[in-house]
DNA sequence: CACTGAGTTGACATA
DNA sequence: TTATGTCAACTCAGT
């Protein structure tokens, strides 16, 4: 006999035979995928009960956090997950609200024994995993996360660097090269594994749905086509596509791929990483099996590195107070960033009068993603560049905007392009009429976002404001009036803010070059 | 402590 | 066309 319930007694009776049958949830955060998820992998194990979870949280899922493309990415991938889960005879449940007060109404309505989920690093993670938990506990619920969304134990590259998060990328590739490869990724629950779960029950068919966009109260009628449809599936089918280009692949190198192409010159994995529908330890193995045995590009540069990159910015973000913000922020150089709501709004809108910068902002609101050197473009024009406005503004407008809007990257990036964190070569500024020209010297890409230029010659259509009179005619647009005039001058301003930044770096505090052991105080926030 | 080399992805002139 | 030096000059981390 042997029992499949827990009471003490059956345990009193039969120690050796005892097997715990949980209820369980595994609550789906990121991590949106049913491939290398060990914590999902942990829910089975003894599970008589699965309750695949989501819960749309307002807190991040508002519509001034998270704009309606990246909505749509999080819908679709929920869908995918929901086919995925069905043909393992499960579903997804989704519902709406903050999960401290959502999970333990579920707990008991469900009668859950376990909660598993993937760790996540993000600061308002941390504090609602950590409340979660204690609910949880209360309920006398076992708990149980694993690490998966990162490459490596963010908390361990930490250890490893004494205390401090590594400020400089070789640094942190000498930390995880003495840590070793990181894990292989595990393959995703089949129905064998699945065998001694009950099947849902219809039972829940009306609840728990996945919600359209107009549910959540969106208008959709604008909404561009879906270029990148969010989901597992369509992850594991773009990195096949690319990792069939194996030649590509090993010759990638990051600074030679184009920000102005009309398709994207790199791989568009980045949204798919973000809500975890592509697990980064998968990406990495099935790059190492392309570069078995041949010779390929390396680290910074190559498509490894751009992974490290990530854990660059997560180990920085984990080890940096306030890391999206610049005061608090300890790392952060402090600067006397101007307030200027017409700037702001001329940048957000795609009306600064640089066609390049306008159209990598169309792009931006239009699809959701931009290559990342046109991130360093108009992020580089926004802040230390030309308009002089806080980075912590372009951060705000990028994770409502961008597909793979991921809070440790985009801090990260935002303090880097603004030389206030990592970067420190302030004086190599960006042109917003030069940089694009390398690799566009037509304006192509210009034509494609800004249609209104699309008859300007290419000698102007960087700068359309040099046009004679004739030529805008000519053209059907009139700088002014059909497209703004530029607002600043980028040759006279960005001498000036060259020299604004040189004396914000004069201001900062002569300890923090120092080695945190040596002076108290300005690098103790690494060891908390 | 001073010093040095390196730093994913600048612009521009020159060879 | 592509590579190199200059411009002005920063920090980090290692020696």
């Amino acid at each position: 006999i042997v029992p499949t319930v827990s009471s003490p007694a059956c345990f009193a009776l039969h120690p050796q035979v005892f097997i715990m049958a949980h209820v369980c949830i595994h609550w789906f955060r990121k991590g949106l995928r049913l491939h290398d998820n060990p914590a999902l992998m942990a829910a089975l194990r003894d599970c008589k009960e699965l309750y695949p979870l989501f819960i749309l949280d307002p807190y991040l899922y508002d519509q001034n956090r998270a704009g309606i493309n990246r909505l749509r990415f999080l819908i679709s991938s929920l869908q995918d997950l929901d086919c995925s889960l069905r043909k393992l005879n499960s579903r997804l449940f989704v519902v709406r609200g903050k999960p401290e007060e959502v999970l333990p109404k579920l707990f008991t309505k469900w009668n859950v024994t376990k909660l598993t989920y993937e760790y996540d690093t993000e600061p308002y993670s941390r504090s609602r995993d950590k409340n979660v938990t204690m609910l949880a506990e209360e309920q006398r619920i076992q708990v149980s996360y694993k690490i998966s969304h990162t490459l490596y134990d963010i908390d361990r590259i930490i250890e490893e660097n004494n205390g401090k998060p590594p400020l400089t990328y070789n640094r942190l590739r000498d930390i995880v090269k003495a840590l070793g490869s990181p894990k292989k990724p595990i393959p995703a629950p089949t129905v064998e594994d699945m065998k001694n779960i009950a099947p849902f029950s219809e039972k829940h068919k009306p609840e728990y749905g996945i919600p359209s966009l107009e549910e959540l109260g969106l208008d959709t009628s604008s909404l561009a086509e879906e270029i990148f449809p969010g989901g597992e599936q369509e992850a594991l089918r773009r990195l096949d596509a690319y990792m069939q280009r194996t030649g590509w692949v090993c010759s990638f190198e990051k600074p030679n791929t184009s920000p102005n192409s009309l398709s994207p010159s790199t791989t568009v994995l980045s949204p798919y990483m973000t809500f975890g529908c592509l697990s980064a330890r998968t990406f990495w193995w099935r790059l190492a099996e392309v570069y078995q045995g041949v010779s390929h590009s390396d680290p910074p540069v190559s498509l490894h590195g751009q992974l490290l990159w990530r854990e660059f910015f997560y180990t920085a973000s984990v080890g940096i107070p306030n890391f999206n913000k610049m005061t608090g922020n300890p790392a952060c150089t402090q600067v006397d960033w101007d307030e200027n709501q017409e700037y702001l709004a001329a940048w957000r809108e795609a009306r600064t009068g640089f066609p390049f910068i306008d159209a990598i902002m169309t792009q931006l609101r239009q699809e959701g993603w931009i290559h990342h050197l046109a991130r360093h473009a108009v992020a580089c024009f926004l802040t230390r560049g030309d308009l002089w406005i806080s980075w912590e503004e372009g951060q705000k407008v990028f994770e409502k905007l961008l597909l793979d809007g991921d809070w440790a990257l985009n801090a990260g990036n935002w303090q880097w392009l603004s030389a206030s964190t990592f970067f420190h070569q302030f004086f190599r500024v960006y042109s917003p009429v030069a940089f694009g020209k390398k690799t566009d010297k037509n304006g192509d890409y210009i034509k494609k976002y800004l249609p209104i230029l699309k008859k300007f010659p290419p000698q102007y259509i960087y700068e359309p404001w040099k046009a004679p009179r004739s030529v805008q005619q000519a053209a059907g647009c009139i700088v002014g009036k059909d497209y703004p005039k530029s607002i600043i001058e980028h040759e006279v301003i960005s001498k000036k803010n060259i020299q604004r930044m040189k004396q914000a770096y004069a201001r900062r505090p002569s300890g923090s070059t120092e080695s945190p052991t040596k002076k108290q105080g300005n690098f103790v926030y690494f060891i908390c």
